[in-house]
DNA sequence: TTTGACATCCAAAACGTTTTGGATTAAGAT
DNA sequence: ATCTTAATCCAAAACGTTTTGGATGTCAAA
């Protein structure tokens, strides 16, 4: 049986508070006692239970992460940089991670009761946040502590700590790099439009046009799933129905390699017929056939950050600065091709 | 402030006994009654503290795992799609999963002793067994529910639940398929040799060699460190000392990643001039340039079937079989190249 | 009228820990 | 001899839940 405070207590002859103070290294307790105890206590090999401690200090030095349950998502580089950001970084703090897997909708948000409500971590850990987000929505009724990865969309409110990269600017800047190589005709694979950052990224798409003096077209914009069949799809049904694209600007690098498989699969090359870019630089744009464009975005760094951002927000410290908003940058390589004549 | 079951019971004028009973649907209080609670605790926005539950249960439904903190371990597909596996498995039985990030070494020791013996976990999972597993001892000697990925090195007792793949199989498939295409110098990169499957993949690759009759040279064998840089500096190692080798097997795909690096950046051509192989069958090598021949490795549902046996231990149901070898399966890609001449 | 069965409720214990607010003793100061 | 101070210890409460083992009241059967 493993022993408790109790058993150490009866085999000392002491009492369950010195016990526990002596092993908290407490003045209290004399050092003869202390090292009395202690020898006891590696000698009955005990380790404290961590529940007792939790319920009693109120504090489960766990941080909460509810990730997509998709079947797919177990190729879904977006989210396991994250996570091991945020893993990396609270272990350096000595917190752990509690996981629970679960698809979008009701089920999920009972899973963030469950983990909120019943107090099972001290903070949570956003991702993707989507319009109208409910998760934030209950978070923020619960006044719990969380840090999301993402900002609100631009006409909702974002009262809450976030860090986001500005995918407008990056959109913008992939725009700008096509039609500096000569194209004309740039298709658009949005993420779905119940997702926050989307408006931001068509908006970086428009306004790069605009500066370009290319008149919008909105049939050169699909939305896709975020993985590689949204991309695979939504470039068949761009180039089958507007023949003269050039260029496909995926809104995340999953898609925009499943864009190349497309394109590939169509006898085309990438990059010298059709140009590809993404948006993430998760590893594998570094490591595709051909190498991918895409706007570099620090996915590992930002789990970090929003880890050390909750646990200011968790103890209470003052933040000098909740709302990060960071500078991406344009990574050129092979799927650009050259510049058009 | 969160309402718990004295703020039920004080606001509906029942006892903190007769509310429980209430909300867990116990025929012991009348339908009225019951009702009434419920209707006063949606009202509250009552949630159960888990922790409260836990300690009076003594089951905390999650499952702990603990991954390596490698820095470059957030590319470590192997690791995420085997969480993954677990943690969909483990979500559609309503377990959560408690992760630490630790790297090998005292301090995720420590970790484990904290998770198992603070009993925030019902059970672990590990991944990697190593020769005469420190962890291995351990949840043995408190004799604790786990589950393993990987069985014990040749010379080693297996006396634990597991679920692997036959890797000796594996690597001498490799082996036969290089030597039918015409290879007869064939270079391997094994893991570290204090990883317990090390041995396994040696025995696979000088089956093979012993079939062809081809005679084992010592130094066409280099280790690397299971990441794309061990197959890089161990590819160029095999190469730059016998460059009669015409094809190079890495016990991992991220280090056969590596591999055809290492080739491409000596301006030669994987498949063509030097063919390669992995082992895993990871979802980049399927994308990879040129795609990778490997050998298939089931990791994802490996991971669901481990939680299968793991809630058996944990549950105490008798398990069917609790040390499962899978056989794999060969899955020949382009940087095989073709028949030699 | 008594008995038994049933429905409905609850006080208290238990899970394992930490902390509060003293109690006791011994030594030193007056 | 009395008062302070310091050193060492501990009983009990609290964290929030579930379950045990009754208690109480009601109603029908004997």
């Amino acid at each position: 049986m493993k022993p408790k405070l109790k058993d150490l207590a009866e085999k000392s002859g002491y009492s369950i508070t010195t016990v526990s103070r002596a092993l908290a290294g407490y003045s209290d307790v004399s050092p003869k006692t202390r090292e009395r105890i202690l020898q006891i206590a590696t000698q009955l090999g005990y380790e404290p239970n961590s529940l007792g401690q939790q319920l009693r200090l109120q504090e489960t030095r766990t941080i909460g992460m509810i990730i997509p349950a998709n079947d797919e998502s177990f190729s879904n580089d977006f989210f396991t940089q994250l996570m091991m950001g945020v893993g990396n970084m609270a272990s350096l703090h000595r917190y752990d991670l509690l996981i629970s897997a679960q698809s979008t909708g009701e089920e999920e948000m009972q899973a963030y009761r469950r983990m909120v409500g019943g107090r099972r971590a001290d903070g949570m850990i956003l991702a993707r946040t989507r319009r109208s987000d409910p998760r934030i929505v209950y978070l923020k009724s619960q006044q719990y502590p969380f840090a999301v990865s993402g900002r609100a969309a631009p006409d909702e409110q974002t009262d809450f700590p976030y860090i986001d990269v500005d995918s407008q600017a990056g959109i913008r800047m992939l725009v700008e790099h096509f039609v500096s190589l000569g194209h004309r005709h740039i298709g658009l694979i949005l993420p779905p439009p119940e997702l926050a950052f989307t408006d931001y990224r068509h908006a970086g798409y428009l306004e790069g046009l605009e500066k370009a003096g290319i008149i919008y077209r909105p049939d050169y914009v699909v939305h896709g799933n975020l993985l590689r069949s949204g991309g695979y799809y939504g470039t068949s049904q761009l180039l089958d129905e507007n023949p003269e694209i050039t260029a496909v600007i995926a809104c995340n690098d999953l898609m925009a390699l499943g864009a190349m498989s497309a394109i590939q699969g169509q006898g085309r090359r990438v990059g010298l017929d059709i140009a590809v870019a993404g948006f993430d630089d998760i590893p594998s744009a570094e490591y595709s056939h051909p190498t991918l464009t895409t706007i570099r975005q620090p996915i590992y760094e930002i789990g970090q950050r929003l880890v050390n951002m909750l646990l200011s927000l968790i103890k209470g410290h003052p933040l000098e600065d909740n709302q990060i908003l960071l500078t991406p940058t344009l990574m050129v390589r092979d799927s650009s091709g050259g510049k058009r004549v």
